[in-house]
DNA sequence: AACTTGCTGTGAATTTATTCACAGTGTGAC
DNA sequence: GTCACACTGTGAATAAATTCACAGCAAGTT
């Protein structure tokens, strides 16, 4: 088994690409680790860290060769280049979503949508076809799709799951407030709006406090 | 100070609640550890660590009482009962939020949104006054609100961060790509779609070539 | 009434994630 | 050249989160 990176450090470098991203695009060419930390909100230890995990290595007198960092990252996330990715549920969260992705150049686009409703299948949305859920099977096989995102109503949340794993999906992007059960291979990132807001509200309600009992 | 309880723990607590309610629905009376951990994809250790945090103790014999399990992370997590949310930003993703937030009977309900479009200030959308960034502090003041949804696009999120702790705000959900800077005493949740998604393709390229490999 | 069972609550162990701290080094100043 | 500097890469220390493992106990059973 290859050296097994974190969860978070995943999620963290893809959060530097896009701030080194931005460097690239005002003509920056080295950047040090404490830069690159100030922006993220970390410390500098961890952006280091988190870099050599992708075997890429600095320079002690100029810090990071943007460009070349840039492509470690991407050779590290991505690889294969561009996915295409399947949206089930057209639901307003749904389209939401795709209007975002479409909206910004990801490097993910959605290419086949899915929805039970027959009002809703044969049109184009966004630029996505949206199809009825029969014909997923097909359509998954014809666009590669591996990935997928589920946007679904709760009850039917763990159906859509399964037939997305049965087809060959190894991915998929959950916002159906319920832990799924798939098959051991397939990866699930959950995406629970309701507890992050709970969370939020604990700690505001917290804050507000302390900020009083501090004075 | 409290004994500090971690982030995780009140996420979790949030998704025990919400499996409580299913079971209380349905007519259970008492609960298992580990019948709670098989639905929401942990440990009984770590449920009952969780539930510790309470101060809430179950019977061994019949382990917990739902309702009393139930009343103890209300007042745990919520305390003042509802609390009113205001949303700043009503492009695609804004509005999706608030469909989804009027549509389920959360306890949390969007009572005020925010735009600097005056083609979208003045009017109701599911329910909700949309007003101008201006009328900001006023509409805050008015409805009591505490907590904030940041559904703007980057390049604004910052500053509507900053004005929208300026206005007594000591909680923001913010769906921007972007590290906020804020006051200590705020809390800041991020929902950042472009990273999940990443992390969900880079495991699911992983996972689809593990698969290859074992067999 | 004594015994069995399968749970809870929790100290201790373990695992995972982060930070410290410092040796090693390429660069620019003199 | 030689030196001083401010950085990187990383082993070791620390902190945080999770899991183990078991004493103690309420309810059912004989």
């Amino acid at each position: 088994m290859l050296p097994t990176t974190s969860d978070k450090t995943i999620g963290r470098l893809s959060l530097y690409r896009r701030l080194l991203q931005g460097f690239q695009a005002d003509g920056v060419r080295y950047i040090y680790s404490h830069q690159l930390a100030g922006l993220a909100g970390v410390t500098p230890a961890q952006v280091r860290r988190d870099i050599m995990a992708l075997g890429y290595a600095g320079s002690p007198a100029r810090g990071y060769h943007v460009e070349e960092l840039l492509e470690s990252i991407g050779h590290f996330l991505d690889d294969s280049g561009a996915q295409p990715v399947g949206l089930v549920g057209l639901g307003n969260l749904g389209r939401a979503l795709l209007a975002y992705m479409s909206g910004r150049g990801s490097r993910y686009s959605v290419v086949a949508a899915f929805d039970s409703d027959p009002m809703k299948t044969g049109r184009v949305i966004h630029g996505c076809r949206c199809h009825a859920v029969d014909a997923m099977k097909q359509v998954l096989e014809d666009e590669g799709i591996r990935m997928a995102i589920l946007a679904v109503p709760t009850e039917v949340a763990q159906d859509s799951a399964a037939r997305l794993c049965e087809m060959g999906v190894t991915g998929i992007l959950n916002f159906a407030p319920v832990r799924l059960w798939v098959p051991e291979h397939v990866y699930v990132e959950d995406i629970d709006l309701t507890t992050a807001l709970e969370r939020v509200a604990y700690h505001a309600r917290r804050r507000a406090t302390m900020k009083e009992s501090v004075k």
